[in-house]
DNA sequence: GAAGACACTTTAAGAGCGGA
DNA sequence: TCCGCTCTTAAAGTGTCTTC
């Protein structure tokens, strides 16, 4: 359930009239609030105090809010490296067979990759589904799986020659997608654009994936929980060892 | 000129290391 | 052991280029 969806709901469940509904938004509209008050509190308030909502009302709104989106807390990491730390935990919690690399596994190991699956090496990158036109936080802006509104999941820094396998975590609001494929996959990817950074002699890139684009990562989306299978599979497709 | 794609910068925090 | 500094990492944000 995203924000629109929520502000629909509350008005949806306004006995009152047109009127006092249009009035109460108007009002909420031109408020400026800040932590821990916020537009929605003022609206279910507002709602309440003419009678046209009631408490029950309100907890049964809440209640379902939070239930359909289980992933927002995610959006409320502010820090690159710690969304990344969560990703690459979030992966590795699939599987007990996944390790953390270290020169102990791989002697040659210089933190290129990030998990390790018996001489399989795996780069977890991840990334948030958020309204492209918005400049509001991510919590915010913070979209779910079936949404209508566009958005830039930029998957970037790939280095497929430093690994055999990508796992990708896309977070919506309601839902997180994997995606397992080969580092050749990758590279040969038509989204896929190489050289990010200057100087790199394009041996670093990134692939933007897009509302209108999603859509050809289907086939390497996770579907059953045997991360493990869908790795090893995902490394013998891989030409580039 | 607008939109999309791409390239690059910024920002936050963890890791590592040396000195007190 | 603790503190502070530097380096590294990672994804969000933004500027620029390209295409239509």
């Amino acid at each position: 359930m995203e924000l629109i969806e929520l502000k629909n709901k509350i008005c949806e469940s306004f006995t009152g009239t047109t009127d006092e509904l249009n009035h109460v938004l108007t009002l909420v509209s031109q408020d400026r609030s800040v932590f821990p008050f916020n537009e929605y509190e003022h609206l279910i308030l507002s709602l309440i105090a003419l009678g046209g909502l009631t408490y029950n009302q309100y907890l049964e709104i809440r209640t379902e809010y939070i239930s359909e989106n289980p992933y927002l807390w995610i959006f409320e990491i502010s820090a690159p490296t710690t969304f990344g730390k969560f990703a690459q935990t979030y992966a590795q919690g699939k599987s007990p067979a996944l390790k953390i690399p270290s020169k102990k596994i791989d002697a040659n190991f210089s933190n290129e990759y990030d998990l390790w699956l018996d001489g399989i090496k795996i780069e977890v990158k991840a990334s948030r589904a958020v309204n492209a036109e918005s400049t509001d936080p991510l919590y915010v802006k913070a979209l779910s799986r079936n949404t209508k509104q566009p958005f830039l999941m930029n998957f970037q820094q790939l280095k497929p020659q430093c690994c055999n396998v990508f796992i990708w975590v896309a977070v919506f609001r309601d839902e997180i997608v994997v995606w397992v494929m080969s580092a050749s996959e990758v590279l040969g990817n038509p989204l896929f654009s190489k050289g990010q950074h200057r100087g790199n002699s394009g041996n670093e890139g990134q692939l933007h994936i897009t509302h209108d684009n999603i859509h050809t990562l289907n086939q390497y989306e996770l579907k059953d929980a045997n991360i493990e299978q869908t790795i090893r599979e995902a490394a013998k497709r891989n030409v580039h060892k």
